[in-house]
DNA sequence: TTGTAGGCGTTATCAA
DNA sequence: TTGATAACGCCTACAA
């Protein structure tokens, strides 16, 4: 069953297509009463505009890419709804990439992208150099890309993240109000963005603070349940151990969750940990997690929002960069420190 | 900047678009010499096909619609999750649209959808009445449909479901085997397919077991947590109360968690606990949930599956209805009845 | 094996 | 205020 067309409205009216287009597109130089049949007639037929046709003559598309890591990763899913919210409000549709880590299909994707013409992209790039010149020829060839979550050097475009270096040391700077002394961590994928900001941040903070943390405290969870469990049992079982612990993703601090539950260790009497992202199981399990939280909301809104502003304005404007602050949720998860 | 296309192959081959698109697509009747070069400068170039141009000729775009209710809720990630996997692989993008409970949403993104040519949608629909007419034009038009999660009447098209009515027949069940002659529930939306079902086999089973399960026992929580935690304070404030009780969904069971642990109500020594859906949270909190499980991977794939059977499958067959089990998780939130 | 040309459904330009 | 027509980039008969 075919589609009904510009054309078949045309015919039915005896008129000619270019009339038709104008009357639909809102386009002066149309009589009312013909503008009206024309409406009216469309309705009747039930015309839908073919979008790929509107988009080979407008360039223009309504699409926007979003590539990411993993969506089942709440973070991102909030992340993603915020977005959505808004760029539906302006008619566009969101095609979702998974691209886990995986620089291949990175690679893939953004291809796959480009050769549907979307207005724009918004990416939490997974880093890898190798995909860099990629995401500049995006750029140059005039696809709008916003950059969140993490940003690759030197690439002129706007991006939205968080401070993350701050946010692991104010985790920190936290405990060590609490009579911390001795520090460990579950740090993320190293090479990543995130991952080496927050330990960054972390590393200043012991620093700082005048802190112990050894390096068999310190161990990367590749910001993986599974990963960081086991190297949460690692660092709790030896000995000498931190009275604190710090995990830097919402899969790392469950990780270490599970761990500590299994060795039957007591928070926050025994150990104190401290969350990164938020989840809906943090405000239920015991105790309750005390976390750094990144605004998800806003950082969804504001990527959407950057991205449609760079779509649909006119004027070339400079890349602007936005940098939020991920927010302390005192739970029940960190305590003082035994004497 | 001007993207790369044939035009601007064949000119500096000094060769014809009809070739190079021949060369590009694997077709035959070109020397293997002159397709070599081809290749060769295609690659130079940097070429990208134009999926729009493509689109318009083939009237395939390799995309397909996801109609969700809410792509924060695990269930619908995990869901998606797993279609990306098999769409990926047959080089498919994913548009996914966040619905909410809103037949107005739900409309105007099916017209969007129409209006971009996807090759196929894959909905969970929201059910409303008013719609099912959109769905069958999609149909007709021969957009290929697939339902999930949800089923509308008299719609001839594939599906995946869960039988839902069994899955709560069995929670009861498993209830009873532990005691429990007195029982609750939080329920979901009760228009909804999942919502109405999972009631059913509910009350079916209370009646097989000779349960007692008073009115005011039982209340609608819109697979809401905060509706659904204020319905569990209702319920268990009562003097005479249920030994246990029933969530329909993942939101409602930690609705339900977080009252019981507002309330000091010890699981499951004073109250059995039975959940629905799974999530990381059920594995940590205290006591760790005891619940009836989807299997979102198996959904997701085997939707994403008879899509691209239907498009890209030859002959026409007739619709099918995948018919999937929830299955019980064993863990730690029903226990027998106090005597 | 290769090239020419028509058409997919729009929008935009230029005449009328 | 209207209408004819040329693109947009690709695929595909049909011709050579």
């Amino acid at each position: 069953m075919k589609r009904v067309n510009i054309k078949d409205i045309a015919k039915e009216l005896g008129t000619s297509i270019a009339t038709v287009s104008r009357a639909l597109n809102g386009k002066e130089g149309v009589s009312d009463e013909l503008r009206k049949k024309i409406f009216e007639k469309a309705k009747e037929l039930g015309y839908i505009a073919n979008g790929l046709a509107r988009g080979m003559k407008t360039s223009k598309t309504f699409t926007v890419g979003v590539l990411i890591s993993d969506i089942r990763n709440p973070y991102f899913s909030e992340v993603i709804s915020s977005m959505e919210r808004v760029l539906y409000a302006k008619n566009y549709n969101l095609m979702i990439c998974n691209v886990g880590e995986n620089p291949e299909r990175e690679k893939k994707y953004i291809n796959l992208l480009v050769s549907k013409n979307v207005d724009g992209i918004i990416a939490a790039p997974t880093g890898d150099e190798k995909n860099l010149p990629l995401y500049k020829k995006l750029v140059r060839h005039g696809i709008k890309v916003v950059l969140f979550d993490r940003i690759i050097g030197d690439l002129q475009t706007d991006s939205v993240i968080v401070d993350n270096e701050a946010a692991t040391y104010e985790a920190v700077k936290y405990l060590n109000r609490f009579g911390h002394r001795r520090i460990g961590a579950i740090y993320g994928i190293e090479k990543s963005y995130t991952g080496s900001e927050r330990l960054k941040g972390f590393f200043e903070a012991v620093k700082d603070f005048k802190m112990e943390c050894k390096d068999e405290w310190v161990k990367g969870g590749e910001f993986n349940e599974e990963k960081s469990y086991k190297c949460a049992l690692e660092i709790l079982s030896q000995k000498y151990r931190p009275t604190a612990i710090i995990a830097m993703n919402n899969f790392t601090t469950l990780g270490v969750m599970r761990a500590v539950k299994e060795l039957k260790i007591n928070v926050p009497d025994e150990l104190s940990v401290m969350g990164f992202d938020d989840a809906e199981w943090m405000k239920v399990c015991s105790p309750t997690v005390t976390t750094m939280v990144q605004p998800t909301d806003v950082i969804g809104m504001t990527a959407a929002t950057l991205l449609l502003d760079a779509v649909e304005g006119e004027l070339v404007r400079k890349p602007q960069k936005v940098v939020l602050k991920a927010s302390l949720i005192k739970r029940n998860s960190v305590g003082f420190v035994e004497k």
